[in-house]
DNA sequence: GCCAACGTTGGC
DNA sequence: GCCAACGTTGGC
């Protein structure tokens, strides 16, 4: 099962907003970059872990642990006039974004700040968000998914 | 197809 | 709010 890294911006829709949806699941719409749609595309499959991030705020930080929920599909915002993500080159019968579903799984016992991870490159080996920082959906191996998830229980990740 | 100009992301 | 990184656009 494949792990993923979303980016969020908690004043936009944070990992609270996630938990207090209904059955705790959200269209993830609003992904307009052709690198974070190739891995919506071709890589996501219902069940597959995801980090959830919380991007341009004061403490930028992994904060929770969600599950890819329904396979890919367009995202409805491209084709809405009134949505900022409207993308008026897009074509209904070839449609250029894509979305899944998010479910929620829970809080990481504490936020895991960008700062902290970075202290830990070496151990995260080649981490997408620590090189390429306009990413908004990248893949996470599961030595990297386990060493965050373990960082955060215990601060140490067993190292 | 190259590459300069431009726009956006996102940490600080 | 600043600015670096970097993805996208568009002229040639």
């Amino acid at each position: 099962m494949a792990c993923w890294l979303l980016k969020t911006e908690p004043d936009t829709f944070s990992i609270d907003d996630l938990a207090s949806r209904p059955q705790q699941t959200e269209p993830w719409d609003g992904i307009r970059n052709y690198q974070a749609r190739n891995f919506i595309r071709d890589g996501m499959q219902v069940g597959d872990d995801v980090l959830v991030y919380h991007s341009s705020c004061a403490v930028p930080a992994v904060v929770g642990l969600a599950r890819v929920a329904s396979e890919a599909r367009p995202d409805p915002s491209q084709f809405d006039p009134e949505s900022p993500y409207c993308d008026a080159g897009s074509d209904p019968d070839n449609p250029r974004w894509l979305l899944v579903d998010v479910h929620y799984e829970r809080h990481l016992s504490r936020p895991l700040p960008l700062a902290e991870l970075k202290q830990h490159a070496e151990a995260l080996g080649d981490f997408a968000l620590l090189k390429r920082s306009r990413l908004s959906v990248m893949p996470v191996s599961a030595a990297q998914r386990d060493f965050i998830l373990a960082l955060a229980v215990d601060g140490s990740a067993g190292a």
